[in-house]
DNA sequence: CAATTGACGCCCA
DNA sequence: TTGGGCGCCAATT
């Protein structure tokens, strides 16, 4: 059984965890927390390989921007994402965007 | 071994 | 206030 070591990884999962329902993290912010700052793009890898086995709150973590990070090889899954935020109370503006103030997540 | 890619973010015109 | 461009660096080709 390949059991790759992938503590930086799991460092990730670690934190995108104790998001709370309501609230999200930004991949930036993740990582900074994670203690790789300025390498936002390993928190994106990090759920592009997830696991499924793993069920973490994947969904609670955007971009910068406020908004949903669409992939072509996330084939459909950002719409999800965008729908279990709204059931978990999160409002998408006209813009497709959230207002971080209010939802973003401190992890102190 | 070298080049490219990517669920991103910051800087600057 | 926006948009374009560059940097980060593991993983993939």
């Amino acid at each position: 059984m390949i059991m790759k070591n992938n503590s930086l990884y799991q460092k990730i999962y670690d934190l995108i965890e104790v998001i709370p329902p309501g609230k999200v993290a930004t991949y930036g912010q993740v990582a900074r927390y994670a203690g790789m700052p300025r390498d936002a793009r390993r928190v994106a890898y990090a759920l592009h390989v997830l696991p499924e086995g793993k069920r973490i709150p994947w969904h609670r973590v955007i971009n910068r921007e406020g908004k949903i990070s669409y992939a072509i090889s996330r084939n459909g899954s950002d719409n999800l994402q965008r729908a279990l935020l709204e059931e978990e109370g999160v409002v998408f503006n006209p813009h497709d965007a959230i207002d971080l103030q209010c939802y973003q997540y401190n992890f102190e």
